[in-house]
DNA sequence: GCATGTCAAGTTGTG
DNA sequence: CACAACTTGACATGC
């Protein structure tokens, strides 16, 4: 059975998650940047607990947390741990809720650092920026039962081999938190799905397979033979496969890369119909162009009649 | 209210 | 050289 996933942002229920800048928070003092990070994590995580509810609701199985849940969280300036908010007790409480309704609800949780977050710079403090941030992201992906952290493979810096063996030994040194919720992702200029096999293979990180990336960024596999190698890497470590599913907003033209509000019911492979697999649905218009693939596909809400048992 | 300029971060390709 | 694209526009300010 496939469970569609809803990324991030909700264009129809009123849930909204807030944020801040760096620049108008340095002109408060220290206590008044933290009452104000404070008040923005506590509205937030109550956002993510009720994006559970809606997502529930709406009969979808995955949902893609933002990864400013926790605005600025990492910076070097404005920076933070949750123990110094006055809120504390109260976010751990309601995370802890959260981790409750997903395992109740079987829902997948999953992040997807942004752009700034590379394991194959050449440049060390890219890279442990980077570090940072995964470590943010791998306490709160604990702390709610999240089991994803989906990367891309980042720069090519000239030398595409160079950079995936910089890559390799960078996830070998992960922290374990990390390292077990850590995948990639194809991406749709520089790293296609055959690049990234044989790093997958060596060191059983899974596949994130994006057949809309594939399709920018072809590599001589086929999408079934991708498809297939995506469900290996994830059988490997005996977990649920993970695609992403978009379509060209332009069409398939001279500019396929940006993302369209719907998803062309043509653009989903044959090959994934009947797949028990998790499919991020990337699409502009959010939870309208979710169910309306759910209802082209003919999906039945999840979990699945049965799936509740135990 | 609403329009507009700005926002932490990297890398690449295009116009 | 400026800017858009990337998983996602939203915030802060000034009129």
């Amino acid at each position: 059975m496939i469970r569609l996933g809803l990324c991030c942002l909700f264009r129809q229920a009123p849930i909204k998650f807030s944020a801040t800048t760096a620049r108008s928070l340095l002109r408060l003092d220290r206590d008044a940047q933290l009452a104000r990070l404070d008040r923005l994590c506590l509205e937030n995580t109550l956002a993510l607990l009720a994006a559970l509810e809606e997502v529930k609701r709406l009969g979808f199985g995955a949902f893609r947390v933002l990864s400013t849940l926790f605005p600025l969280y990492t910076h070097p300036d404005v920076g933070y741990q949750l123990e110094q908010l006055p809120s504390a007790r109260q976010i751990f409480d309601i995370l802890q809720q959260v981790r409750i309704r997903k395992e109740y609800y079987h829902l997948r949780l999953s992040f997807h650092p942004d752009q700034f977050v590379l394991l194959s710079s050449p440049r060390p403090e890219v890279t442990a920026s980077s570090i940072d941030e995964l470590v943010y992201q791998a306490k709160l992906a604990a702390l709610i039962g999240a089991d994803v952290i989906n990367i891309h493979a980042g720069g090519v810096y000239g030398d595409k081999q160079a950079a995936l063996e910089r890559l390799a030994e960078q996830i070998e040194a992960l922290p374990q938190a990390i390292r077990n919720r850590l995948t990639l992702e194809n991406d749709d200029q520089s790293y296609s799905v055959a690049d990234l096999l044989p790093l997958c293979d060596k060191l059983s990180v899974p596949l994130v397979y994006d057949v809309h990336h594939h399709r920018c960024n072809p590599d001589g596999l086929s999408v079934a033979a991708a498809t297939s190698a995506c469900l290996q890497s994830w059988q490997r470590v005996g977990r649920e496969a993970h695609l992403h599913i978009s379509s060209p907003k332009y069409g398939w033209g001279e500019e396929p890369k940006p993302h369209a509000d719907f998803i062309d019911r043509a653009d989903f492979p044959d090959e994934w119909l009947d797949l028990s697999a998790t499919i991020d649905v990337e699409a502009k218009a959010k939870e309208p162009a979710v169910l309306r693939l759910k209802e082209q596909l003919a999906l039945p809400d999840w979990p699945e009649k049965g799936a509740n048992d135990g």
